[in-house]
DNA sequence: CGTCTGTTTGATAGCGCTCAAAGGGGGTGG
DNA sequence: CCACCCCCTTTGAGCGCTATCAAACAGACG
């Protein structure tokens, strides 16, 4: 799925480790995400200092990034490509608890191990750090942490709006929501916005809405029949009447 | 409902505000929860600054603390009573987001404005800042804002918990999963762990699991018919079959 | 003792799930 | 370049869990 790009040739799909990347010499300087990011809070010094404790790293969509319960030896910064972030019930009922897009950052959560695990949904490229080293940075430079903080804060209220949506939302509602905030966060990226991209399975949205593949796959159907979206090629889906979207999407 | 303490007299159960309680010239340092809140990342001195800064006030289970969409005025740390954290739809549809005991701390989420309801399910004493005094306060102390950190990551690890109830679990798994968070809470704080005191009305127990009170009120039947648990006088469960109960909330 | 509110129980309905099969699009190999 | 195949998506039929509507019950309080 999605562009291949650079990446490396095949890899098995299943339990690959990702692996670094060969020129990585100063790759910080040519981040196409560095302000949007964590290292958007560092000025020029540290930044090299960041730079060196860094790896830049390539996977290929289906890669495990991390599993859960496994320990948490690092956190990630994505760079290109989309994440999913999911926690698995012994019977494989699954809940993705969200996407990570460019300028995302994976690692808020982790205690000593991950709490859930982490797969790319397409291609991606991620800087990776020890998390030890991010600790102890957290440490000397109050900026960065209040950077955390910060994104942690942000991080929460997600969580809460999601919470609505899974509590107490329709099927349309929470369809309707999602694409707005695809949307949403496609826009902060600078990406573009209609038609928005959308590049996880129906199955990978049924299981960050609580619903299953038939009903995202039949719900979507009907915002096409009523007009309030359309497919476009490349996994893309044009909001035409984004106000009445709005309106399914918070329930009037 | 519950124990009525010292609380004022009467006051009208909606849009109350809070009042300053009487006598606040240490309360620190007869704080029950300092160590466990915020507070307790300070030295002797940082906490007499936080002292002047604090007001202690007191509410009667019904009142509003704060309301969705107003300006964020201040923040709040809870040492006496239970909260409940809600967002509603225009239709009425609640979402309970958490609810806070004594320890726990209101406004890492909040922005320029509230994004959810506050209200007291029981009588309940809070200490409360102007939110601009502690973002000052975070600036100037490293301290503090580790602890706010790490606590917002306790809380993001929490909302994931309860990402994969509302999208996965059953009614059953639901209430197993909720009682067994108040225990852990209660050990945490300290109180009461077998039987645990449960405040709150089924309606809320209801909204914050994504269950109607009748569902949630015929699955408490259940779970007492088969042995798992009992009710207990004064609003408190006890827990029979812990290791079953677990099997149940984690869906085995 | 009566009223009021929250809880429990009962009967029925509906949204989304399950099971099943057809349709479609992209990648691979001939 | 085309054809096949595989997997993802869509559509259909029927069911079940939880919601809805309704009423009985219980505990708190005046």
């Amino acid at each position: 799925m999605s562009d291949p790009r650079q990446t490396p040739a095949a890899m098995p799909l299943s339990e690959a480790q990702p692996r670094p990347t060969e020129r990585d010499d100063a790759p910080c300087a040519a981040c196409p995400v560095r302000d949007r990011s964590v290292c958007g809070a560092l000025d020029d010094e540290e930044m090299r200092y960041l730079n060196d404790i860094m790896e830049t790293m390539s996977m290929v969509a289906g890669d495990h990034l991390v599993d859960e319960g496994e320990p948490a030896k690092h956190v990630f910064n994505i760079t290109e490509g989309t994440l999913k972030i999911f926690r698995l019930m012994p019977d494989g009922r699954r809940q993705v608890m969200g996407f990570l897009f460019p300028g995302d950052f994976l690692g808020l959560v982790a205690r000593e191990t991950y709490l859930s695990s982490a797969e790319a949904v397409t291609d991606v490229t991620l800087c990776r750090f020890r998390r030890e080293q991010i600790e102890d940075l957290e440490d000397r430079l109050p900026k960065l942490e209040s950077r955390l903080l910060r994104m942690a804060r942000n991080e929460l209220a997600e969580g809460h709006d999601q919470m609505l949506l899974l509590g107490r939302k329709t099927a349309m509602e929470r369809l309707a929501s999602f694409l707005l905030n695809l949307q949403a966060r496609a826009e902060r990226r600078g990406d573009p916005v209609n038609p928005v991209h959308v590049p996880m399975s129906r199955e990978d949205i049924g299981d960050y809405l609580g619903l299953t593949t038939e009903t995202v796959s039949r719900t979507m159907t009907r915002l096409k029949q009523s007009g309030l979206i359309a497919q476009e090629p490349d996994r893309r889906i044009l909001i035409r009447k984004r106000d009445e979207l709005v309106q399914v999407a918070e329930g009037y």
